[in-house]
DNA sequence: AGACTGGCAGCAATCGATTACACCTGCAAT
DNA sequence: ATTGCAGGTGTAATCGATTGCTGCCAGTCT
């Protein structure tokens, strides 16, 4: 592989021209010529370890999610990249598995390579980012926010969204709507389901917990906690769900069960994946994932471009509709 | 950021000796518990950018797919990923978007980063691996392989998966079975192809090229191009599709077209994500995706290892059968 | 003519970890 | 007592690119 050295001989110039041509510094033309001519003649590419070991950062950005498999977060890497390879940066991609274990490894080496930047999808409420926030490098939480640290982020507003599932499906003519949400330590499961139980209370429901089951935002536990629901002594003839992967277990139970989607009503946050196959007969929250990461991209290109400032906090409307 | 200087100077020993440390070599014990403490102390993460310079390589594995979007790659990617886990290596993630323009680019990504290997499912036959292999640098081709190179190849049986999924619609009683392919640049798509029409030759069909469309390998491109071919003059009264997303628009278009699962064919490749909400009656050539990823990376994680020799070839056994 | 300025190029330090080599100590063999 | 050896530690070179500082030269000003 060529080095600068071997450019800078090849050329009769020292490295430091040879840098400065390949960086846009001042360097009079003929040299420059002369470089550039050299440098593709080795086919000199340069060594990003030194550069990043040299101006201690990188062009990499970070992108930590709790499930690669879950086409919200797909879309939201989408996002992410797309924005990131417009500015010439290159997204390294790493899956939590909702394990804060994990999670905690992946930060290490975040830190370790000097990435520009991480974008966070934290797996619990109570990730760690304190090792972040120390080295003072730039960090964007998306959809779930740790608590307790001052970093900018962006998400929906789940609170509101989770009330307005639960409104439409009373709307629709159900009276006893039951909620399926995520981990308790999850901050968007807990902020849906807060936004459901409000309305619920409004609407007179009483012996809310009974109606509550918390799973792990993936089909099985969907699945099962449908189950369960329609198992207790006073089921619901409606749920809202808060994440699109329950959402397919808890559909996936209903039709089992022989129930169709007008005798119970369902209400998810989150796209179906795919949505021509999806049932119909569901009211989505929809969730503008990819604009979720083209967001958070900004806001962390931004402060890799050296703003500096409190921690913003941006929140995406989601909207509501029906799908017939 | 605590470097290894100040560890040695917390410590009272040389640079070296923490070194030796943190990697095994030997120390004795006594400076070893020194050393040890004073890191924790300083919570000292040695810096990744400066061994990898030093050793010339990383623990970084990148694996460059063309969809992550698509549920199979995902899946590809679990599968290296928990592997390289394990071993201790991180997986970088790069999306091409079937850009052979993109592909190049995260090739020179991957060599300027240093990374120990390299996993490549080819944007098209024709992707250019020549930098990777003049490096001697690690890398396997999964699913698809790009022409004229000896490196390692984890792929499926394509051609006899087509001939398979060809064989069951006749044997379900369909008498002129289509071709709904991807790119003709992407060896997957021409094999799968190529087995398709191995059988539906066989059976005595005709003017096989009217029954055969190329699209992108996207739902849309499936929905096109089985609208295309039910309004062909002879359409056909089922349908090979060979892959899962073009699966899910062909399956769309005909169900908005008014026709039943039973009244019109469908085989396809690669499970339909989500399964538990896809529609019933297709034929699926399953694809152990995961499997795919596993396997490469077993490979991959062998050539770092230092293994030497002419590139393997593994062809993974895909199983059809017929979903009720 | 002499002083000064600005533009450009080169030298060498630097980033942080690894490692070849030198060196030291203590102990055994001669 | 001297030599040899082994195990352990330190010194300093090294990886490749970037960049602060210095120096040179031509052109301009007085």
């Amino acid at each position: 592989m060529a080095t600068i050295q071997d450019v800078a001989a090849h050329a009769g110039v020292s490295t430091a021209t040879v840098s400065r041509v390949m960086n846009g510094a001042k360097v009079s033309e003929d040299l420059a010529v002369l470089v550039r001519h050299s440098a593709s003649e080795l086919k000199f590419v340069p060594n990003r370890t030194a550069r990043s070991l040299r101006r201690q950062n990188s062009e990499v950005i970070a992108l930590i999610i709790p499930d690669i498999e879950n086409p919200f977060f797909t879309s939201l890497a989408r996002g992410v990249e797309d924005r990131a390879q417009e500015a010439g940066f290159s997204v390294v991609l790493c899956n939590t598995d909702e394990d804060v274990v994990k999670e905690e490894r992946y930060i290490g080496v975040a830190i370790a390579e000097n990435v520009a930047g991480v974008i966070l999808a934290a797996a619990s409420s109570r990730s760690d980012l304190s090792r972040l926030v120390a080295q003072r490098r730039p960090v964007v939480a998306v959809d779930r926010v740790p608590h307790g640290y001052d970093v900018d982020a962006v998400t929906f507003s789940d609170a509101d969204g989770g009330a307005e599932a639960a409104t439409s499906l009373f709307d629709r003519g159900y009276t006893r709507v039951g909620c399926i949400t995520g981990p308790e330590d999850v901050e968007t499961a807990r902020l849906r389901e807060e936004g459901w139980r409000r309305v619920a209370a409004e609407r007179g429901l009483e012996g809310l917990d009974e109606l509550v089951r918390f799973a792990d935002y993936r089909v099985n536990g969907g699945a099962q906690a449908m189950k369960e629901l329609l198992d207790s002594p006073e089921p619901p003839d409606a749920v809202v769900v808060t994440n699109n992967l329950m959402g397919i277990g808890a559909v996936q139970t209903l039709l089992a069960a022989g129930l169709s989607l007008q005798q119970f009503g369902v209400a998810v946050f989150g796209d179906f994946p795919f949505a021509p196959l999806a049932p119909t007969g569901v009211s989505v929250v929809h969730l503008p994932a990819r604009q979720l990461g083209v967001t958070a991209a900004d806001l962390l290109l931004k402060r890799i471009g050296g703003e500096t400032g409190p921690g913003r906090r941006v929140v995406l409307k989601n909207e509501p509709f029906h799908r017939e």
